[in-house]
DNA sequence: TTGTAAGCGTTATCAT
DNA sequence: ATGATAACGCTTACAA
């Protein structure tokens, strides 16, 4: 058995609230008395338990992180940053990758909400979930909307569809493709979409975009991906709404004998430092994935002192220059 | 306020048992009651507080999990297996991203072993923390030797290595060199740079090892792996300890004008689902993530519940053939 | 079938 | 400077 409190101040001759004091280093208390009961816990290998401490203190010093899966670039080095600053905080965090199954967010929400962490950042794809009333409660979002109460955090989609998009036109392609979720969900992505389609438009093109579920297989991907080519053997560039596309579609692309940058361009979109590193030749739009931890991190400590916040925070995004989006020595 | 027990019970009528019987169903209820409670739980909104159960019960359905970084896509595809495995078991998981940080480290196996956590998987890359007892403890380790009384699962490390160096050989390399961690390391990764020199010696070739700390950042690894060619310009063929390394490499290399494989054969290891599909023609040594986890997994419930385990699982590894590490049409 | 009371391991209030 | 006691919210003997 563990010992507890009382093990020590039994050991020590001492009362509870004693050990609990030398532990807290609270009050006063003589060098003596330190000193003895010191010793007891050091003879015991005394710990305290957290869980008692977590039910007295009501706080469990613990955020639950809800994304869609780690095995992501993007929330992999979202959550990796996100975890380091939090524990420098003082805070451990809870993950759950939530992908594919909404009753299993649903579940991560409810559970940690029962006094379970002191704290949400929660950036799933899943569709809102307005049954439940989280009122002022400390979560905070990222590049998804939950709910008019809830501040969201995201990097500025619009300027970056947009971005995207001219770049490849200045490149001269006409025929441009984009890749996006399904349009029904109602996360600020979508606007990268609005985006290329508005700025197609404007130059007198014609939007196209190929809807892609986030939570299917790769495999799946591939043949979506394939008959993307096979339906459309006239395209010129591709905007990919994140850069795992848009390097499957690059891949599908070379297997096909398409020359990338010559026959294809390619953009892709969040510049993951992975990505950058593993590739640097994909053109991509960057999203500044620190300063969006750095910046949920703020806003959810200003909820948990309940101090009023935005609704909304927009990060800038920059471009990546990548041979796969451009053909020759155009400037930008 | 949240609403407690007691709360529900008022307004039901009956007692603070009662209710905790109607909420985890078990003795004798009648029909009436259960439904009187059942509405006082819906009228007050009623969830139960996970941490005063975790108290009594003594047990917190948490797992911790403690690895270098979720931002490698290795961990992070571990991790995602490992997080929704466990889910489906009834466990949350903590997780704690230790790179670079060996006090990090330290402070999470303590905190979370204070009855925060029941049980932990390990495979951090820090030095041995031997001077902790965790002797009989839930905890196991992923390619990473704690201590000899904590099991280890691990890919086969050494037949991995073996398989890259021959396949190399077989090329008709003799210049092959290999990147690894430093070599003061108790690490099971070790065993692929013992199994590299142990093949080089018996083709008659010179093993040279390049180390590469885990901990730095990329720019620090571009720094050595520029100097790696200059260093050794007769440079053949290349076999990374990871897929990221060799990427990187690889990218060098073109900076550099080799071709690959041409001028440069390289293969490296892991062999993620996201590599093998970003960029498939990485030659590499595929490690059975998903086994790896599942392995994992079972011999910690093994025990959580008491039972013996073997000191050591060692999980097959298999060749993902790709043009970085054939010349020609070689068989294998 | 339901209720009373003790206990999980801490911390804090209020005495002394 | 130290101690007795209640409280955090739940579960379970044991009683009724």
């Amino acid at each position: 058995m563990r010992p507890k409190l009382e093990d020590v101040a039994k050991l020590a001759n001492v009362s509870k609230t004693t050990v609990s004091r030398v532990l807290n280093k609270r009050g006063y208390l003589s060098q003596e008395t330190i000193e003895k009961v010191e010793a007891a816990m050091q003879e015991l290998n005394y710990q305290p338990n957290v869980v008692a401490r977590q039910l007295y203190n009501k706080k469990t010093n613990l955020i639950g992180l809800i994304f869609p899966t780690v095995a992501n670039p993007f929330f992999g080095e979202l959550v990796a940053i996100l975890e380091n600053e939090l524990y420098q905080r003082g805070y451990k965090v809870i993950i759950g990758n939530s992908m594919n199954n909404r009753q299993k967010e649903t579940d991560y929400l409810n559970q940690l909400l029962n006094e379970q962490v002191d704290g949400l950042i929660v950036g799933a794809h899943n569709q809102g979930i307005e049954e439940y009333r989280y009122e002022h409660l400390p979560i905070v979002a990222i590049d998804r909307v939950m709910n008019q109460d809830i501040p969201i955090i995201e990097s500025d989609n619009y300027l970056g569809g947009q971005k995207a998009t001219e770049l490849l036109i200045k490149q001269g392609a006409k025929v441009i493709l984009h890749t996006n979720g399904p349009a029904d969900l109602d996360t600020p992505a979508m606007r990268r979409r609005q985006a290329y389609e508005a700025t197609m438009k404007a130059h007198g093109l014609k939007p196209e975009t190929i809807i892609v579920d986030f939570n299917i297989s790769y495999e799946e991907k591939q043949t979506i991906f394939q008959r993307l080519f096979e339906e459309h053997p006239t395209v010129e560039a591709i905007f990919a709404s994140n850069d795992v596309d848009a390097m499957m579609i690059y891949q599908i692309a070379q297997q096909k004998h398409y020359r990338v940058p010559e026959d294809l361009l390619i953009v892709g979109y969040d510049g993951t430092t992975l990505m950058r590193t593993l590739f640097p030749e994909l053109a991509t739009i960057v999203q500044p994935i620190k300063m969006m931890a750095l910046q949920a991190i703020e806003v959810l400590e200003q909820r948990l002192n309940k101090q009023p916040t935005e609704n909304e925070y927009i990060c800038p995004v920059t471009v990546h220059h990548g041979k796969t989006g451009t053909k020759k020595e155009t400037s930008t």
